[in-house]
DNA sequence: CGTCCTAACAGCGA
DNA sequence: CTCGCTGTTAGGAC
């Protein structure tokens, strides 16, 4: 508890705020961990995160957990039987670490389940905690759109969706979780690098092979991510943090350092109203 | 007639399109030709330009013309008894002149009235012809806000909606037409050289004698125009055109001239999507 | 260079 | 450095 708070330090200066590879990576560790067990208490510490009185939240207890599912930067915690289930967002920051004994005042919200297990939630500046009813979890997210690893988020999709906005941003349309789900400023970096697309360059001034490898460089960059695991930034549910940090990027965090692929010095600019990092050469400014 | 089309060479040329010291300008005139005056008969060479089927116009014959008023950029022509009246607005050129006989068919619009007289109007590329409902001119414009030399758009008036959008610039508040009616891009140079203020400068930031003299500039700056008449490059109601040009500006149209109060050289900027004149002493760029 | 519609963009607060 | 709201800006059509 100690260590978990001292990480509080770190606030405003850790740039991963959990995008889809961490949703991944925590839902598989909580749904082995919680998966059949039942909710027998929980406290919540605030009322902003929540989208329902607090005491609506009562509809939870005593349903056994289905499982975790990842829903691009949601996780939703399926409980069995009727009601709703419950959502969680990291908004800008959180931890969410199993816990088994009843926590201090402090703690921002816990959630316990038979067999002395359970899961404590902090959020670093702000986040969501949200009850959805089945089949209503998307509504609830912000009607976001198709997950990438799932057959909605194909490439024909993508290259659909595309030609519908030819006036936006290639980073605004990846960021905007309407139009597909889980991607934040985190990973985008790479993904625009791995184009080789200036990250305002617009929908419909990519080229045809770009439009055509937009799906693929999606999917690697976020693939390679979880494959990795957390960062040294965050922790799994098991309160481990990772061992790489920005090193593992493309171009991502990296201003000063070479290009990868040509060696120019990669910088930081400000896109699509944050910053972005991207290599001058591989990725030339549009127009 | 002849010399009537040869001004058509002007069309993209004359940055004037009518705004409201021109319109009451032609208001009176036409009040004074036509007021008490019986519509016989009219032709309506396009459709594009009006809200109601062709026939509903019809509705306007055999009434006496009341009186032709100025509603911003809108000429009002009000007729006597029940039924609709006519709106006019000069959109990106208008010919509104005098005429006495039937016309040929090129040209665009024509009305005649008793007494051997009339009017008609040549669009130099689009413009709007309406019918409205008494008490319905300000919804058919539109939903256009006060107009200036009217007790409605007082001092107080103008400062109270500034406060209500300290995020809007200088320029886009006087030119939008539901703030206040009757500004274009034609008089805002010199209104905003009489504030000493940039075109993009926050509402929210004009100091208070800036807001204090807001009333002042727009009916300096308008009634000037007034009383200067028509320009040489524009009609009024008997064909006739002005003496003056861009000459009488402060610095409107005046780029590369010395700014009147300081002698700095006047430049043209591009601000709130069309083009502006300042001095970049007197006005300085904002932020 | 006018008006209207729509989409993109920026700022703010939580 | 996220989401959602709101208001401003930019582009196309007429």
């Amino acid at each position: 508890m100690r260590a978990f708070l001292d990480q509080s330090a770190l606030v405003g200066l850790n740039p991963a705020m959990a995008e889809l590879p961490e949703i991944i990576i925590l839902a598989d560790q909580m749904t082995d961990r919680l998966s059949g067990r039942e909710l027998t208490s929980f406290r919540l510490g605030m009322d902003k995160p929540l989208n329902r009185p607090p005491a609506d939240y009562d509809l939870l207890l005593g349903r056994p957990l289905d499982r975790v599912r990842p829903l691009g930067k949601w996780l939703v915690v399926d409980f069995s039987g009727p009601g709703p289930n419950l959502l969680v967002h990291p908004g800008m920051g959180m931890d969410l670490v199993e816990s088994s004994v009843p926590l201090d005042k402090e703690t921002q919200f816990e959630f316990h389940f038979s067999g002395r297990t359970g899961f404590k939630i902090r959020y670093w500046w702000f986040g969501y905690l949200r009850l959805a009813e089945p089949g209503r979890s998307r509504a609830e997210a912000g009607d976001i759109g198709p997950v990438p690893f799932t057959g909605e988020c194909s490439r024909d999709y993508l290259v659909e969706l595309a030609r519908t906005k030819p006036r936006t941003g290639l980073k605004a349309f990846l960021t905007n979780q309407k139009n597909l789900a889980g991607i934040g400023n985190y990973y985008i970096h790479d993904i625009c690098h791995c184009l080789k697309a200036h990250p305002l360059t617009k929908m419909g001034s990519l080229s045809p092979d770009q439009l055509d490898r937009l799906h693929g460089a999606v999917e690697t960059t976020l693939s390679q991510a979880v494959e990795r695991g957390i960062n040294s930034y965050e922790f799994d549910f098991f309160g481990r943090t990772g061992q790489w940090s920005s090193e593992e990027f493309q171009v991502g965090y990296r201003a000063g350092q070479p290009c990868p692929v040509c060696g120019t010095e990669i910088i930081k600019i400000k896109a699509a109203n944050a910053a972005s990092y991207i290599c001058p050469v591989c990725q030339p400014e549009p127009n």
